[in-house]
RNA sequence: GCCGGUGUGGCGGAACUGGUAGACGCAGCAGACUCAAAAUCUGCCAUGGGUAACCAUGUGUCGGUUCGAUUCCGACCACCGGCACCA
C-alpha cells in the first residue's frame, strides 16, 4: 500500500475494474428485490455542472448503498436530448443540432464516468434517437385513436420580421428576442392531450403518494385545482339574440350557486365570443378589449391591477326570476377559467363589489352573516361579506344554509335545463405542438383530399433530418423539400407532412420506461417494464415539480389505460434535491454593463463589529458589491466547474463534500473551505489504513479477550454501523451518516495499543469505516479494502450486520435532572431498576445539594436515561 | 391574497418517537513538530458573570400543554419557494 493518497491513481484502478467485470449491468433475473434508482436525465448542454453532480451523486449512493443490500439494483442513465438550445447553438455557429447535442453527449457522458457513477450504460439512450422517439410517435397515434389527442386552434407568440414562433423564453418585455420586434398573438392549429380526462384520478392518487415531498404533492394539488360549483345559463335578451342572430344562452360557472338570486349583471373576458360580437359596432369596446388582451401577457406579474371593465350594450335574463341584467367585458374574467364569464353578485365576491362601486352597479344583499357581522353589505367591503351564511331576501330559496341553498338552486336550475352542478379542474389540456426543429416529428400528413392523415405505424418513425441549420427564420422543416413532400397513406396523392414537433416534455414523460427495454425494436415496452416499475426512488430538481412529473406520471397512467404497463403510478419515492449556491459578486461601472466576479477572484472578510461583508479582488483590491448567495449560473458567473474540483482533488472528494455539507432536500452553499475539508478527511482515512496494514496482518478478533478500550471501540463501531444503515436506507440523509464515521475514525485515533486483539479490534473498525463509506467515496474505499487484506472485491461485498453483543455496556450514564434542568450524571448498569436510579439519583452530591433538604415531590425515570426530580 | 417550507453558535449543520441543545465539519485562537513556512497532530471554542468549581440565560417573538418542549398546540414576525384577477 502506498503511503500518499492519490486520488487520480486510484480512481482510474476502481473504474476499470468495475467496468471490467460489468459490475452494474443490471439484470432481471439476478436474485434479490429489485431496487430502480433513476435521476432525471440530463439536457446535453455541453458540460455538466454542480447540480448534476448533486443530483447524481445522491442516486449512486443510494444505488451503491441498495446494492450492498442485496437488492438487485437498476441505475440507468439517457439524454433529454431535444430542445431550443441545440437550435440556438446551430445559429450561433453553424453547425447541426443533431452534432452539437451528439457531442455534448460524448463529452457529458466522460464527465459522469470519472465521478465514477454505478450506471448501467447498456442501456443508455438519447430522445433524439429515431429508435427512441419512434414511440412517442406510436403512442401519440394510438391518443388520436382513442380521442386523447386532438386538434385544436392555440395562441402563439408570433415574430413578424423573423416570420417565425417564440416560446415564452424569447419573448423578453414583448419583443422578440433577435429582431426586438414588438410580438403578435397568432392562432394557429396546435395538438392537444387530453391530460384534463385525468384530472381527477391525478389529483385523487396523490394521497396514495406518502413517498413523495408533501410540498410537491401540494403544488401539483393546486396545478390541478378542483373546484366543486354549478353551470348556470343566462338566456341571451332580446338585444343580445338580435346582434348575435339567434336564441341562446350565456353559461357561467360558479361555486356560490347560493348567491345567485344576487346576481346584478354579467361579465365576461375580453375573448369572449359575445364580447367579439358586441365590440363589432363599437370602437371603444374593441380598443377596450385590445388593451385587455396586451395587458394579460405584458403585465403578468402586476400584484394589483385595477378593475376594469365597459358595458356591452347587451342583456341577458337571469335564470330563475327573468330579470334583464347587463353584460360587462371586465379585465378580471379569464378565458381560460371555466367558462370564460362569471354571474357578478358584488354584496358577496370582493371583486364584484370593487367593480360594482367603480361603476355604480346595484349590490343586492342575499346571504345573512351567522356570526352578525353585518346586517347590509355596504362600503367599504369586509371579508365577512364573502362568508358563507344563509339565505335572505331570495325568494323561495329563503332562509337556507349556503350548501343547501347550492343543492337547492341547482336542482330548480337543471328543472328548468338552465344548469347543474359540475367540478371545475384549473389544469387545462397539454398542448404538445412546437413550431421548431429540432424535436419528435409529429406523424400526421395532410392531404388536399382526404385532410389530416395519421401515418401509418408500418412507416414509423417518421425521421427528422439531421443536417438542416435553423436560421431563425421560421421552421427549416417548412423549408425541406425531401421531409415535406410525400404521398398520402390514403389515396396515394401528392401530400404534405406536419411541420411542427412535439414538445420536449413529451419525451421526458416515459424514458424511465424505456430503460427496462431499451432493446426491444418490436414494442414500446416489454415485460421487463412490469419487473421494474414503479421506480423505487427518482431524484431531481424541485423546478420539476409540477410540469415533468404531471406529464410523466399522465402518460403512463395513458400506456396504463392502453394495457402496456401495469402501474399507473410511475414513481413511489422523490427526492427532490436543493439548489448548489455560490457568492455572487458584481461591479456596475459608471458606463456600460454590470460585470460579474468569480467568487475564486474575491476575498469576502465580514466585519466583526459592523456585521458588515467586505469583498475585495484579489488582484487588485478593489472592493467590489456583495449580492449574498444565488444558484450557481454562467450569467452571474458564480459556477464552479467539477472537473476543476475532480482534477485537483478527486471525484470522491467531490462527491463526499456534497453529501457531508447539507442534507439533500436543502440547498448547498459551496464552499472552497468544505471541499478542502472534505478531502482532508479522505487522507486521514487513507493515513489511518496504512498506519494500520503497515504493521502486518493482525490475528483473529477474539472478542472474549478484550480489554475495555477495545470493547469501547467495538461498540463504537458497530454502533456507526447501525447508524449509517439507517441514515442512508430510511431516513436518506447522508450528513449524519458520514459524521458517525467520521466519530468513528476519531475513536480509532484515540485507541492504542499494540497487543494482538487491539489490533483486530482496529482491523474491524477500519472495515466498517470502509464499508459504511464505500457507497459515498467508493473509489478510495475499493482501494482501501484491499488494503485491509481482503480477497473478495468490495462491490461484491454485502453489508455486515451489527453484532448485538458488541453495543453491550457495563455501565450507562443516566442522566440527573431537578425540575427539568440538568443537575448531575450517575452510571449504573443497564436495565437498572427504576427504584435503583431513584436512589443513586437522591444520593448523588450536587443533587443533595441543589434540593437543600426539600423532600422531591415526584420522580420521574426514564429506564436508562435519566431521573428527574420534582420538587 | 392563497398554499407549502424554513427560522438553532462566527458559518454549514446535528438533536429521528417530547428526555443531556449545539454531534460532525468549516473558520478562529493557543500549543507541539520545524531554522521557518506548509502539511500534520493536540487542546480551546453559544452568550453573560466568576481566577475557578460553578451560576444564570439561550433554539425567530409571545403564550399554552407537560415532571420535562428545538420537538406538541395557539397567535404573531421574518425569510424562501410555488400559484395567483381561479368565479
Amino acid at each position: 500500500m502506498q503511503e500518499r493518497y492519490d486520488p487520480a491513481a486510484i480512481e482510474r484502478g476502481a473504474q476499470a475494474d468495475w467496468n471490467a467485470q460489468r459490475v452494474f449491468v443490471a439484470d432481471e433475473n439476478a436474485p434479490g428485490e429489485k431496487f430502480y434508482c433513476l435521476s432525471m436525465f440530463p439536457y446535453p448542454s455541453g458540460r455538466l455542472h454542480m447540480g448534476h453532480v448533486r443530483n447524481y451523486t445522491i442516486g449512486d449512493v443510494l444505488s451503491r448503498f441498495m446494492r450492498m443490500q442485496g437488492r438487485n439494483v437498476l441505475q440507468p442513465m439517457g439524454w433529454d436530448a431535444f430542445g431550443l438550445p441545440a437550435e440556438n447553438a446551430a445559429m450561433a455557429n453553424g453547425v447541426p443540432p443533431a452534432q452539437w447535442t451528439r457531442d455534448n453527449i460524448a463529452y457529458m457522458k466522460g464527465q459522469l464516468q470519472s465521478l465514477g457513477l454505478s450506471i448501467d450504460w447498456t442501456r443508455e439512450l438519447a430522445t433524439c434517437d429515431p429508435d427512441y422517439y419512434k414511440w412517442n410517435q406510436w403512442l401519440f397515434l394510438r391518443m388520436l385513436e382513442k380521442g386523447i389527442a386532438y386538434k385544436k386552434t392555440g395562441v402563439v407568440n408570433w415574430d413578424p420580421v423573423d416570420q417565425t414562433v417564440l416560446a415564452n423564453e424569447q419573448v423578453i418585455d414583448g419583443r422578440g428576442w433577435r429582431t426586438g420586434a414588438l410580438v403578435e398573438k397568432r392562432e394557429i392549429p396546435m395538438y392537444y392531450l387530453r391530460i384534463t380526462g385525468h384530472a381527477d384520478a391525478l389529483r385523487g392518487a396523490l394521497d396514495e403518494l406518502p413517498g413523495w415531498p408533501e410540498r410537491v404533492r401540494a403544488m401539483q394539488a393546486n396545478w390541478i385545482g378542483q373546484s366543486h360549483g354549478v353551470d348556470v345559463d343566462f338566456p341571451y335578451a332580446a338585444d343580445t339574440e338580435q346582434l348575435l342572430g339567434k336564441a341562446g344562452v350565456l353559461r357561467v360557472f360558479t361555486t356560490r350557486a347560493d348567491t345567485l338570486m344576487g346576481a346584478t349583471y354579467v361579465a365576461v373576458a375580453a375573448e369572449h365570443p359575445v364580447a367579439l360580437a358586441a365590440a363589432a359596432g363599437n370602437p371603444a369596446l374593441a380598443a377596450f378589449i385590445d388593451e385587455c388582451r396586451r395587458g394579460s401577457t405584458m403585465e403578468a406579474d402586476l400584484a394589483t391591477q385595477e378593475k376594469k371593465g365597459l358595458p356591452t350594450g347587451l342583456h341577458v335574463r337571469h335564470p330563475l326570476t327573468g330579470e334583464s341584467l347587463p353584460v360587462f367585458v371586465a379585465n378580471y374574467v379569464l378565458m381560460t377559467y371555466g367558462e370564460g364569464a362569471v354571474m357578478a353578485v358584488p354584496a358577496h365576491d370582493e371583486r364584484d363589489f370593487e367593480f360594482a362601486q367603480q361603476y355604480s352597479l346595484p349590490v343586492r344583499t342575499v346571504i345573512a352573516s351567522p356570526s352578525g357581522a353585518y346586517a347590509q353589505v355596504v362600503a367599504p367591503w369586509i371579508d365577512a361579506y364573502g362568508e358563507a351564511g344563509v339565505t335572505v331576501d331570495s325568494g323561495e330559496f329563503s332562509g337556507l344554509d349556503s350548501a343547501a341553498a347550492v343543492d337547492a338552486i341547482a336542482a330548480a336550475l337543471s328543472a328548468k335545463g338552465l344548469g347543474a352542478k359540475r367540478v371545475q379542474y384549473r389544469l387545462r389540456d397539454w398542448g404538445i405542438s412546437r413550431q421548431r426543429y429540432w424535436g419528435c416529428p409529429i406523424p400526421i400528413i395532410h392531404c388536399p383530399t382526404c385532410g389530416d392523415v395519421p401515418v401509418p405505424d408500418k412507416d414509423l418513425p417518421v425521421r427528422l433530418p439531421e443536417d438542416l441549420v435553423p436560421d431563425g427564420s421560421g421552421n427549416p422543416l417548412a423549408k425541406s423539400a425531401a421531409f415535406l413532400h410525400c404521398a398520402c397513406p390514403k389515396c396515394g396523392g401528392e401530400a404534405r407532412r406536419e411541420t411542427d414537433t412535439m414538445d420536449t416534455f413529451v419525451d421526458s414523460s416515459w424514458y424511465f420506461l424505456r430503460f427496462t427495454s431499451r432493446d426491444n425494436d418490436q414494442a414500446m415496452v416489454d415485460a421487463r417494464a412490469d419487473y421494474w416499475l414503479p421506480v423505487d426512488h427518482y431524484i431531481g430538481g424541485i423546478e420539476h415539480a409540477i410540469l415533468h412529473l404531471l406529464y410523466a406520471r399522465f402518460w403512463t397512467r395513458v400506456m396504463h389505460d392502453l394495457g402496456l404497463v401495469k402501474v399507473a403510478e410511475p414513481f413511489a419515492n422523490l427526492l427532490t434535491q436543493g439548489m448548489v449556491l455560490n457568492h455572487i459578486f458584481h461591479r456596475t461601472p459608471e458606463t456600460g454593463r454590470r460585470e460579474f466576479f468569480n467568487p475564486l477572484d474575491v476575498d469576502l472578510v465580514v466585519d466583526a463589529a459592523t456585521k458588515q461583508a467586505v469583498a475585495t479582488l484579489k488582484k487588485d483590491g478593489s472592493v467590489v458589491t456583495y449580492e449574498g448567495l444565488g444558484t450557481m449560473s454562467k450569467s452571474r458567473n458564480n459556477g464552479v466547474d467539477p472537473n476543476v474540483i475532480t482534477e485537483k482533488f478527486g471525484a470522491d472528494t467531490a462527491r463526499l463534500f456534497m453529501m457531508f455539507t447539507a442534507p439533500p432536500e436543502l440547498s448547498l452553499e459551496w464552499s472552497d473551505d468544505g471541499v478542502l475539508g472534505a478531502n482532508r478527511f479522505l487522507r486521514r482515512v487513507w493515513k489511518a489504513v496504512y498506519d494500520h496494514a503497515s504493521l502486518g496482518a493482525p490475528v483473529a478478533l477474539d472478542v472474549v479477550a478484550l480489554e475495555p478500550a477495545d470493547r469501547d471501540l467495538r461498540r463504537i463501531a458497530h454502533q456507526t454501523l447501525g447508524k449509517v444503515k439507517d441514515d442512508i436506507g430510511r431516513r436518506q440523509v447522508f450528513n449524519t451518516a458520514i459524521a458517525a464515521v467520521m466519530e468513528l475514525l476519531n475513536a480509532v485515533g484515540r485507541h492504542a495499543g499494540d497487543a494482538p486483539q487491539a489490533r483486530a479490534v482496529r482491523q474491524e473498525a477500519l472495515e466498517i469505516a470502509v464499508l459504511c463509506l464505500a457507497p459515498i467515496v467508493p473509489h478510495i474505499c475499493h482501494a482501501l479494502w484491499q488494503s485491509l487484506g481482503q480477497a473478495e472485491p468490495l462491490y461484491r461485498v454485502r453489508w455486515r450486520e451489527v453484532d448485538p453483543d458488541a453495543l453491550t455496556q457495563d455501565l450507562v450514564e443516566v442522566v440527573v435532572q431537578i425540575n427539568g434542568k440538568l443537575r448531575g450524571r450517575i452510571s449504573a448498569p443497564p436495565g437498572s431498576p427504576d427504584v435503583l436510579l431513584e436512589a443513586a439519583a437522591l444520593a448523588d452530591e450536587t443533587v443533595q445539594r441543589f434540593l437543600e433538604g426539600k423532600t422531591p415531590r415526584k420522580v420521574v425515570v426514564v429506564r436508562g436515561k435519566l431521573v428527574n426530580i420534582v420538587v
